[in-house]
DNA sequence: CGATTTTGACCCGCGC
DNA sequence: GCGCGGGTCAAAATCG
């Protein structure tokens, strides 16, 4: 066949050829996107230690009380607002409960609320008293990943103490606190998406009091990193309808068809089908949005969870369809080396098993797992 | 046998 | 005040 025309040979030669150089120039980019993150994560940490420091002080200084340069107004709105909820979404494409999809349709408005946020400052103060601040606020994060366990591996330890059947979702929600340290508050729920149930949507809520493990620090700073960008938001931007608390901020890393930020990150991957959009009800607090620019005006802030999503997408190739039943009972993240031994050199940052993404380079692929997993459910 | 899960009871906020 | 729904408690069951 091939024979008869040489030059359709050649063709698919020369074609293999860029193929090749495409990969290699995307593996260059994996590894630079891998140092990044090692970098910030370095920083989220060091900065995460000082934030403990000062907050502790500010405790011990104020005995309980909130100190805040930022009007009483603000102060008792803060206070009245309690429930954010940021959202990451994991792996899903298609399938948007309603609520969500309505918020969807918003995607300039988020352009212009997580892109156009200029300013940079990071004066000390302001930083540490909305540091303090986002950590009475009891922040909330939401993932959204296509898992078949029943709950994601997320490197901390958990205990169930509850579940329920809520409303609008045959699916139970299940409740668990932080079991790593004795009076940890951090709690979190878990239920599967109504509309497909092979999506996992887990809730945490609050802040560690203790140190992460290692496999879950990784997802705390993207998660953190995403909670920062959302717990507060601009408020000369953000006119959406407030008057529901309730109402998650939701942050959406998944799906194919809105490549804006994918394309700030990857620019040259046309393999990754990552969407990453955020929507922010509002801010009343000049602090927070302050802090929120100075984090999301730092490019390397946000690549932590470009990078988060690299890594998996470095390791996709992997992704077994046989493995469906254990996927998430592995760990979420694995091989992520400490910062004070061999951070440094940069290898071995951090990889996203491929369990909960069906990300990626093959459709076909991605839609198998889905048919099998329906098979499952 | 300690840790974890299960599950019904209980509590609390909210809307009517 | 009442019912509803979401979240938590805690005793019993189960697990490792």
């Amino acid at each position: 066949m091939g024979m008869r025309f040489d030059h359709e040979d050649g063709a698919k030669l020369s074609k293999l050829e860029s193929t090749k150089v495409e990969m290699v120039e995307m593996q260059k980019e994996n590894e630079r996107l891998k140092m990044i993150l090692a970098k910030i994560a370095g920083d989220y940490r060091s900065l995460q230690t000082r934030f403990f420091d000062v907050f502790q002080k500010e405790q011990e200084k104020n005995n309980g009380h909130r100190t805040q340069a930022i009007t009483p107004e603000d102060h008792e709105k803060e206070e009245e607002e309690e429930p954010e909820l940021v959202s990451l979404r994991l792996g899903t494409n298609s399938s948007l409960p309603k609520e969500e999809k309505m918020i969807k349709n918003d995607d300039k408005k988020d352009e212009d609320l997580t892109l156009g946020l200029g300013d940079n400052m990071f004066e000390d103060a302001k930083q540490e008293e909305v540091s303090q601040q986002s950590q009475m606020k009891k922040p909330r994060v939401s993932v959204r990943a296509r898992c078949d366990a029943p709950t994601m591996n997320d490197g901390c330890q958990w205990r169930k103490y509850g579940q329920k059947i809520a409303k609008g979702n045959p699916c139970p929600r299940a409740y668990y606190r932080c079991t790593v340290a004795p009076a940890c508050p951090v709690r979190k729920q878990v239920q599967r998406c109504a509309e497909d149930k092979s999506i996992l949507i887990t809730t945490y809520e609050g802040t560690h009091n203790h140190p992460l493990p290692i496999t879950a620090t990784a997802m705390a700073s993207t998660t953190s990193a995403a909670a920062g960008m959302l717990v507060s938001g601009s408020s000369t931007t953000t006119n959406f309808n407030l008057s529901d608390n309730s109402k998650p901020i939701t942050l959406d890393l998944t799906s194919p068809q809105t490549p804006q930020l994918n394309r700030y990150y990857y620019s040259s991957s046309s393999s990754s089908s990552l969407n990453f959009s955020s929507y922010i009800p509002r801010s009343n607090n000049p602090l927070t949005e302050s802090i929120t620019k100075a984090i999301t005006s730092d490019p390397s802030f946000r690549s932590v969870v470009a990078a988060a999503i690299s890594s998996y997408i470095d390791t996709g190739e992997s992704f077994s369809l046989g493995q469906e039943g254990n996927g998430c009972a592995s760990t979420l993240l694995t091989n992520f080396s400490a910062p004070s031994s061999n951070a440094q050199h940069g290898n071995n940052l951090m990889y996203f098993q491929p369990p909960f993404l069906p990300l990626a380079s093959s459709k076909n692929a991605a839609a198998s797992v889905l048919e099998t997993r329906e098979n499952i459910n």
